[in-house]
DNA sequence: TGTCATTAGGGTAATTTGGGAC
DNA sequence: ACTGTCCAAATTACCCTAATGA
């Protein structure tokens, strides 16, 4: 089953950050140290993030990808 | 293309503070004594509170988490 | 193919936190 | 009973450069 559930939308780097009031380097390092669920696109250096997985985070609950 | 449906904006620490008139630490005593409604980014120390939640606060109504 | 805003990585400084005590 | 301050540790922000992707 894919990991990334259909309808749920990819969110910029910059996207994340803005929604945490955080540095968009910061979300680059929640997504390194697998504190927040991430894909990586084809280049093998950009990050998407789930919605789904940003709105665990917004609702308290636990993360990990 | 830059979606930020999240209808509830989150605040920093020291915006809260500066809205209350205190030191952010009192309004992070808060947030772990359940006074007020909070959430901890990922990195696991520091938190954002969300508007909504200290709109209440100001209106006088009751809070909780 | 070339341009260009965005993103990630490294290093360093600043901010924030928790916990105990006053 | 509640707040502000002191401390050490963890997290985050800002600097720069190189790579990605539309």
């Amino acid at each position: 089953m894919p990991i990334i559930p259909e309808g749920d939308r990819l969110l910029t780097p910059a996207e994340v950050a803005a929604m945490f009031r955080v540095d968009p380097k910061t979300v680059a390092r929640w997504a390194r140290t697998k504190r927040i669920a991430a894909i990586m696109l084809p280049g093998g250096r950009l990050r998407r993030y789930p919605e789904s997985a940003v709105r665990r985070v917004l609702n308290g609950q636990a993360v990990n990808v």
